[in-house]
DNA sequence: TGCAATGGATAAATCGATTTTTCGCAGTTG
DNA sequence: CAACTGCGAAAAATCGATTTATCCATTGCA
């Protein structure tokens, strides 16, 4: 344990060698844990290296490589549960092997998404754990791709003929969905979505759409996509609602492909003081923490936050570590939770008391 | 604009120096801005500058500095919408500083914080922005001090004898709920919080009772602090209101004190059958974006995360500059937003339908 | 004319490690 | 006994910038 060392210039590896009496290199080399060192120098560099409560600069250590021992992640944003999880994962991951993450939010932009990536091209990043704004063509991985950086790519991706991608299998989950709500009766679906994240939300609608009109040929199926802004979307689905009442029909289900849409969607419930699920039923792609505790309970898609994260590290680390071979495309299975905001359509009151149990 | 530059070294400041016929230390000047440099050289660099695409190297360009540009920001866990906005603040006022944020979770653990801490240390970061797991008297701070670092402490911290605190006013907003549920009618209200957090909670505590009972000398306030786990807290509640019930009392109101309590009220109510407001009133420290979408909207205090940031950036970077003098404590008005959760004790029937609207 | 002052730029030191090269010394071998 | 082998450690080069010291030409002024 260091002494004293108050707010003195911390003790560089020069301190630590002539303490011991050996050479900043020999220093060098018994912290690095190589073996041609004699015991007995060794133990005077432990000794030392105890004294003086010394620790390596890992700025200077990282100077000489190639490859620094930093990962950056790159997130749309951080204030949901998914990207907020998957920053800590990321984080715990990376620092047991070593490496100190930089996360940065792109806040939907692939602008910013661009910026933030040459100032991580600039540190010289291992490599990088990207979750694209919108998909695996934007700009953002051409920058990688053109300047030859190591990263993986998550969440909002399908696959990639340049890097590895890991998701969540939306398809399947979109399909589980769908056998529910058919199940339970359901006939005529809405499905809320944001279109430009192309790769996601196609794969969401597409397996949900799939499977649903293969269980039931004459099924109806709308389809509510807002371009990229969660705004306007508030819009379209109040329109949505106001041009079915004109006409006398309403679905009975709403499927919401990503969170922000579950919450316009509850939004719009409110506000037209419909209950689930006695006026309608509501699932949402994205779980939460909330949705489990409110009246009803909320229905949702799970994504496996933690398979993703890790998966998405080892084939970064892989790749980091010169593994070659054709870029893999990874789906993590997600879990469904089909809690009370999901009935059958018809057997409830239009409004009054939600179904205790 | 980079011309080729597939995946090669890239250009260090000696080839934009031999490519403007100058030497390095020229070249680091023209990017410093001096200006004592002939402005026919200054041009040539700046012509090497675009033609190779250079751009600093960070790393290398903070090693000689004893402060480099880095800040470290320490979060008690980035889950939840506050942390979470709060990192995303912070990224992107260290940056338009030109400095970089690398934040870590201590996922509430004190001796992580202290790890991290030290890890932070070993880069040399300029500066700490710590949002402590319990209090400003942790290990972490005592580390903070005892080697001299720079830093802002946040959040669940009230003030400090070394470091320049910011933080909500709890107190204020607590006092201001505590006006609101007497002003409502309440007379036996529920306080739920979390006990370690000493300082937050304390003044969240003492704002609420102290108002409370200045206003209505007579009420009764009821306390359920758990240690500083949630789950027992679940199993408190649980206890408190089935002790209540078998003496045929209960709260008309419940005051949680941070978040998570918030959603153990909920899910607690849930259990018992029990609705907002009509059988029970409710209101939280911390606000989140589905408690706006909710049925009903539950009432929330709202902490001003973007000039917790900003403040908190602000004094650091003075702090960093050298500013002295001794330390100060901010507090930051929080905004209560009374949403439907809250109502008038015994105004609507034990179950059934909500209030409209 | 001579010497100091000054502008402008380069060489060299520095930051703190890692890695390569060199070196000294001991023990073998021919 | 010279040459060779090898071990272990020190010296030096390196990474890519910044900063300090140094140097060369002018220019200014006595």
């Amino acid at each position: 344990m260091a002494h004293r060392e108050t707010q003195q210039r911390r003790p560089s590896i020069h301190d630590v060698a002539s303490r011991a009496g050996v050479s900043a290199a020999t220093v060098s080399k018994v912290l690095a844990g190589v073996t041609t060192v004699k015991p007995e120098n060794a133990q005077r560099v432990f000794d030392a290296v105890d004294l003086l409560g010394y620790r390596v600069d890992p700025l200077a250590s990282d100077m000489r490589r190639a490859k620094r021992r930093i990962i950056g992640a790159i997130m749309p944003e951080f204030e949901s549960e998914f990207f907020g999880q998957m920053v800590s994962e990321l984080e715990a991951l990376a620092e047991q092997r070593g490496f100190t993450l930089v996360a940065a939010s792109s806040r939907e932009s692939e602008a910013r998404e661009k910026e933030i990536l040459a100032r991580m091209h600039d540190w010289r990043v291992a490599g990088i754990v990207l979750a694209p704004v919108r998909n695996e063509h934007g700009p953002a991985a051409g920058f990688m791709k053109a300047n030859g950086m190591t990263g993986v790519l998550i969440d909002r991706v399908l696959a990639d003929d340049a890097f590895d991608t890991v998701s969540a299998d939306s398809a399947a989950a979109s399909a589980e969905v769908a056998r529910a709500l058919v199940g339970k009766g359901h006939r005529h679906i809405l499905v809320v979505g944001l279109g430009q994240q192309a790769a996601t939300v196609r794969a969401r609608l597409e397996g949900f759409r799939a499977t649903a009109l293969q269980l039931v040929p004459d099924i109806r199926i709308d389809v509510v996509l807002a371009e990229s802004e969660v705004e306007p979307l508030r819009t379209l689905l109040s329109d949505y609602f106001s041009e079915g009442a004109n006409r006398g029909e309403r679905p009975t289900a709403v499927y919401s492909l990503f969170l922000k849409g579950t919450l316009v969607a509850l939004s719009e419930f409110r506000r037209r003081g419909w209950h689930c699920p006695d006026d309608i039923s509501l699932v949402g792609f994205d779980d939460a923490e909330w949705m489990q505790v409110t009246w009803p309970a909320i229905a949702a898609v799970v994504q496996p936050v933690r398979e993703i994260a890790s998966n998405a590290m080892d084939v970064l680390f892989r790749r980091i570590e010169g593994e070659g071979g054709p870029p893999r495309a990874r789906l993590e299975p997600c879990k469904v939770l089909m809690r009370e905001s999901v009935g059958s359509p018809g057997s409830g009151p239009h409004s009054g008391g939600g179904s205790r149990q």
